[in-house]
DNA sequence: TTAATTGCAAATGGTTTGCAATATT
DNA sequence: AATATTGCAAACCATTTGCAATTAA
């Protein structure tokens, strides 16, 4: 994806942010490791490996600075930390989340199936929906028993 | 809901817990606040209306073992502190929240229809969900503009 | 009586912030 | 040269924990 690099300097200099390296490396380490949904903490680890001199405040402010620019969202999986994904833009944050409950694993489910429920929604309620997040809660083929 | 506090002392005698004060008057007041999902903080000030000795330790506390017990649900709407809400246990968590990106609002919407996607879902990845929670992010009608 | 519970204060841990030094434009 | 950004350490703030005193059973 040596686009979103691109596109991620393009998107900076239009707001007059700057392309420093650490930058860079924080978006090269979330490109990695897509699927993954990193913490900070493991972002800084991560990155600490090619640019030992980073601090973690400037993973937190680069992390919050992606997220306002719409290439990585964050979620929240209710285990003490924030984790991010990319945004992967083909077709806009369409995917779930199934947690388990046991071991902690996050698997990506490649369905959306939610238009029906939102059209009602904007109907009903008057309710301009620009996004959604849906999680599943329940236990993976190894933890079943 | 009287029977409210006739399970919750059953539940407790139960697991060898006691019923004590705070935890009537905790209950009281989430009872109280149906549908407003307050935070321990909110829940403490407004247990303190009526038992000012409390301390917060013990809201956070009780909280836990009443989350424990399915007497509330846990909510995170990304604003800085956890917020809980009464499992009424008419069907089971089936309903959803629309939170406004303008304002902060959190509205309740008293659908479920993910039966198809959860079938769908146990089916084809050996997942068994227990529990679901599903966030819509947009404009209310008076943010619409 | 005795085991669970409480209030308090201190500790924890993820995240944010102030600031002087540094790097990008 | 001007301004954004960084690393560091300190601050922040929601939540948790240790403990001696208290309370429900």
């Amino acid at each position: 994806m040596e686009n979103l690099v691109e596109s991620l300097k393009e998107q900076l200099k239009e707001k007059g942010y700057k392309l420093t390296t650490q930058r860079r490396i924080i978006l090269d380490v979330i490109l990695e490791n897509q699927g993954k949904h990193l913490s900070p903490e493991e972002i800084y680890e991560k990155v600490r490996g090619k640019f030992p001199e980073i601090g973690l405040a400037t993973v937190y402010r680069t992390l919050q600075l992606f997220e306002e620019l719409n290439i990585i969202y964050k979620l929240n999986f209710n285990d003490g930390c924030s984790r991010y994904e990319l945004n992967t833009n083909n077709g806009d944050h369409q995917h779930h989340h199934l947690i388990c409950l046991n071991c902690g694993k996050v698997i990506e489910v490649q369905l959306d199936l939610l238009e029906a429920l939102e059209e009602e929604i904007e109907k009903s309620r008057e309710f301009k929906i620009v996004d959604h997040n849906l999680k599943f809660f329940g236990y993976c083929k190894d933890c079943k028993k």
